[in-house]
DNA sequence: GCTGTTATTTATCAAACGATAAATTGATGG
DNA sequence: CCATCAATTTATCGTTTGATAAATAACAGC
């Protein structure tokens, strides 16, 4: 049919409503989170605007200027994401080294394999290597020291002397691994196993495979 | 001391020389393969051409329009990275899976754990799926099977029926793993264990200790 | 219902962007 | 030395960008 009044797909200037100053920026940085997964950290604040359903310069009333946003954005998609309940489930003794890591890696796949969290991490640290770096020691605390922590423990060997650099590296191949599992699978969009907890299973076996004592290792 | 001239911060204007075609073609892509590794596929055709040392209509000689200009910078860094004489040593049966496969990773990792290379994959990865897939695809083809085929004839156990998508996750952790490895390294520029060939060697131990007959798994 | 506060919009700027047209200059062959 | 061709530059256009100033309108308290 042929176009009857030219609507330009301009909204129809959706009638003006003002809102308390926390929730206004609150969907302002949702939009911007929304907008910048998808296109990356160029994308423009007037199209951060339009999402929001505001116009462009009310931008500026909430931040001085874009580097604002983004730290906002930053602080959005990095902080708060860990439940503190997984605390206490990692250094459980009750349960396996196995069991344990386990559960909190089905959980926390659960909080990270979501596309928005994977391209602004990737898009952060392409541009920001200072909050990417700072991610990272949170990882390497508050997981990988752990598992290697609980996993000398499990073995008798002791866990109070501190882990090593090269005593991380295998955790963190594994870490990574999983991470870029994520982005092969929601990101790419690529065919990949699609049993989550049996890829961390595998995962985690081959870790513990060898620290494992007197394995055969290397077949 | 005073600025004496008013420099202005702009070359003297570079008496022009002229190239044949080809030659300025190749200039003009190695100077945005550096841009874009820095600053993404967002960095302006201006600045293409100021590192090319040209002005930036003559850009437009050569490339219609920016996007078959990234086309370029696509090609220059993704293909031809792969080495021939790697697939022979690597289903060369007279050394083991472990020695072959690492020698392996060692070469490759040298070619690929470049900033400029990390950088340009990621920032492809996030703006074009599709050349990432491709390019997930020849890693699949060119080294996993191989991995997974040549550890099933050395167990023993046949290497002609196919490669399920289940056996490939195992090998896909540890490649994903060295990959970010080299950005935790390279990007990031974070402290890691420097020994490359040692965090090789580990990746591949846990491989080849889930993948043997009766290892005693999970301790 | 009026008034004051402020959230929001309209109008606008200067700079940077991708892209095009026309003028210029270096090289080559006669 | 001159003419031709094409590589390169100068000049410029229309759009989009981040950001600012001034005008408007929604809501609260009286």
């Amino acid at each position: 049919m042929p176009t009857p009044t030219q609507t330009l797909d301009e909204e129809p200037a959706a009638k003006r409503r003002r809102l308390p100053p926390a929730a206004r920026e609150e969907e302002i940085v949702t939009a911007a989170v929304a907008l910048f997964s998808e296109v990356g950290f160029d994308g423009s604040t007037r199209d951060v605007a339009r999402r929001a359903g505001i116009t462009q310069p009310l931008l500026y009333r909430y931040f001085p200027d874009k580097d604002s946003l983004i730290e906002a954005v930053y602080a959005r998609v990095y902080l708060d994401r860990w439940n503190p309940e997984w605390d206490d489930a990692l250094e459980n003794r009750a349960l396996s080294v196995k069991d344990r890591f386990q559960a909190f890696y089905e959980a926390y796949t659960e909080t990270v394999f979501d596309p928005v969290w994977l391209r602004i991490s990737g898009f952060a640290a392409l541009r920001d290597a200072r909050i990417h770096s700072w991610y990272n020691h949170v990882v390497e605390e508050m997981i990988l020291k752990r598992l290697v922590r609980e996993r000398r423990a499990e073995l008798g060997q002791g866990d109070s002397f501190p882990v090593t650099r090269a005593e991380l590296e295998a955790p963190w191949v594994l870490h990574g691994g999983l991470l870029q599992y994520g982005m092969r699978r929601y990101i790419l969009g690529l065919a990949v196993d699609e049993d989550t907890a049996g890829v961390i299973s595998k995962a985690l076996d081959m870790y513990l495979c060898t620290t494992a004592p007197a394995a055969l290792q290397g077949g």
